[in-house]
RNA sequence: GCGCUCGUAGCUCAGGAGGAUAGAGCGGCGGUUUCCUAAACCGCAGGUCGCAGGUUCGAAUCCUGCCGGGCGCACCA
């Protein structure tokens, strides 16, 4: 149950009688929200001073009439009115402690189908496989798959697709890399790292200025495209190893895809998106290239070279059109870069206008991970930082500080926990911040044990875990007897307010697309319990009633920072 | 030049389709351990929400202008 859902519905339904239109009914509704400060209860109805304009009444008066009108039982008493015209609601006790039964019982987290399910398809990760996967590769992966997961606990289908990049201009180099520079050796030991070896010394020379180099990766290219046999017989040799390295460090994070369809797959559709794009005269013959002009905007959508190869962008374009066919999804969402804002700009006008205008493309825009210095993130050397070092880094610190203050775990469990705990600064570091926000990367932070982070959460499971231990039930075995809960606590009553809501957060996350929304909720949780561990004894509790209905608060925060970690990618461990 | 984006406490950041006295973490200062994990808890200090106008009963939030940072702008992806 989403207890504001239910509290705006009330309202809409107390709205006065003639006087207001649906405008103002939805309007109303939507200022119907958690109260900002408690003292003012637990959810206020703010909308009375705006409706007072419109219906030309008083504002108190509005909200005086709407107060004895609105009928909120059993969730909460009449609300008050205060100040100017709000309407403050405090829920009833009984109705939490009945709420909290339920979830308790329900075990599906108070989460409720939504009233249109959709089918998003998620394009995120998308790394280029010739390139090793480093810290800029982070985010798109870390931040698409919570959102993923979250989309899908909402109740939305979802496909999540990597759509790699195998097909371009950096793989011409590797192939001129390849023929002009290789170390068999280094390549009989270490594919990727050959590969990766050839990637950097040619892009750095072309970076350098080297533009016959240029020229001739961009032959490579094209030769590639045009099906020469002995590049298609290179990609398909280099092809296996570099989805391997990938899959290696999806494993390591725990991150899956439904489908890995890469550029490459859509090459075969190109020339007929744009041979389609000229019939409906949405592209022109600009400089040799076929493009695609947008009103407003100077730059061209390239979909066709003048050399005659094609761009990413009719990659792009062929990809809504099988994306469309195949999974007939109501929204698409591209976990992608903030820098590449203006081309998907140009690339769903132009979807829309070549016919599908029903999918709601949305760029999911993030900012860049920059180093302390606000330059983008790089090594002490200068190097972009490997994925899989700063995998290892995260790990090994948490090592340390696990065998400091559980010396007691064996070896084996100390590291089970320390990648588990590693893994979660990292992704939790990344996901606790608005995603648009440049991220900057602060070795410290990250690995700090205390404060807002990813360990903090994982440390309140750990300790509602250890109640059970100490007390010799288990969290399922309480689900089982399900107690009566009991808040006539203040700290009882804030935590299991708290835990009622876990089902607004998602909304929110959902509509917003924000998974630090969802790290916002469990931080305040995980500090509730804190706070509720510190003051309210559980297995000393003052009666075996009260002992007992504190035992299901310890249950119910454990579920729901499990759940709720897991819709960050993040797990939690029983012992830390 | 055009466009996008950001500017909130010493630091890192929430909040942003307008709502009551602007929040958190870190850092600082001061407390808490015969008691379920102190990786914790409690308290204190700390802000002209870049600046200036405007709209509004009400602006960190919306609009305009300016200042400052980042990014992007024809054949890379």
């Amino acid at each position: 149950m989403n207890v504001l859902d239910q509290l705006k519905g009330r309202f809409g339904n107390a709205m006065p009688e003639g006087a207001a239109t649906a405008a103002d009914r939805a309007a109303f509704e939507k200022a119907v929200r958690p109260a900002g400060d408690p003292k003012f209860g637990d959810y206020q109805a703010n909308g009375c001073m705006a409706l007072a304009k419109s219906t030309g009444k008083k504002p108190r008066d509005l909200a005086a009439e709407i107060a004895s009108a609105v009928d909120l039982a059993p969730i909460a008493g009449p609300p008050e009115v205060a100040g100017p015209g709000f309407l403050n609601v405090r829920l009833n006790d009984a109705f939490i402690a009945g709420a909290l039964g339920d979830l308790l019982a329900d075990g599906r987290h108070g989460l409720v189908p939504p009233r249109q399910a959709r089918t998003v398809v998620v394009d995120f990760s998308s790394p280029n496989v010739a390139k090793p996967m480093h810290v800029g590769h982070l985010r798109s992966t870390v931040i698409g798959d919570s959102l993923a997961r979250i989309l899908a606990a909402a109740g939305h289908t979802v496909v999540r697709d990597n759509h790699l990049g195998d097909w371009g201009s950096q793989f011409g180099m590797i192939l001129w890399g390849w023929k002009n520079a290789r170390d068999e050796a280094n390549y009989t030991e270490d594919p990727v790292g050959e590969l990766a070896r050839l990637y950097r010394l040619v892009n750095d020379r072309i970076d350098a200025g080297d533009a016959a180099l240029k020229e001739a990766t961009r032959q490579e290219t094209a030769k590639l495209h045009a099906g020469d046999p002995e590049n298609r017989a290179l990609w398909n040799q280099f092809m296996p190893h570099c989805l391997g390295a990938l899959q290696a460090i999806y494993d390591r994070m725990g991150v899956k895809f439904d489908v890995q369809l890469g550029e490459s797959f859509y090459d075969n559709q190109l020339a007929a998106v744009v041979e389609d794009l000229e019939k409906k005269g949405l592209a022109v013959e600009s400089e040799g290239a076929i493009v695609v002009f947008v009103e407003g905007v100077e730059a061209p959508f390239i979909v066709r070279k003048s050399d005659g190869a094609f761009t990413y962008a009719t990659t792009d374009l062929a990809t809504i059109q099988y994306r469309a066919a195949t999974w007939k999804p109501d929204q698409v969402l591209y976990v992608v870069d903030a820098r590449q804002g203006d081309h998907f700009k140009l690339l769903f006008e132009i979807a829309r206008r070549w016919g599908y205008d029903a999918i709601n493309l949305e760029h999911v825009a993030f900012g860049t991970i920059l180093g302390n210095d606000r330059r983008p993130f790089k090594t002490r050397k200068g190097d972009v930082v490997g994925l899989e070092s700063l995998l290892d880094e995260a790990t090994a610190e948490a090592l340390k500080v696990v065998q400091e203050n559980s010396p007691d775990l064996d070896p084996e469990e100390q590291r089970r926990v320390a990648v588990i705990v590693g893994m979660g600064a990292i992704k939790y570091a990344d996901l606790c911040q608005n995603r648009i926000s440049d991220y900057v990367f602060d070795w410290s932070k990250m690995m700090a044990m205390n404060g807002n982070t990813g360990t903090y959460l994982q440390y309140a499971y750990a300790r509602t875990q250890s109640i059970f231990r100490k007390g010799g039930t288990t969290a399922e075995a309480i689900r089982a007897v399900r107690p009566a809960i009991l808040v006539d606590h203040p700290v009882e009553r804030a935590i299991g307010l708290k835990l009622l809501r876990l089902p607004e957060a998602i909304d929110l996350a959902v509509a917003e697309l924000k998974p630090n929304i969802i790290t916002d909720y469990l931080f305040d949780l995980a500090q509730a319990f804190s706070t509720f561990f510190e003051e309210c004894p559980v297995l000393r509790a003052e009666s075996p009633e009260r002992r007992d209905s504190r035992l299901a608060l310890c249950a119910l925060t454990g579920f729901t920072l499990k759940f709720g970690a897991g819709l960050l990618g993040i797990d939690m461990v029983d012992r830390m």
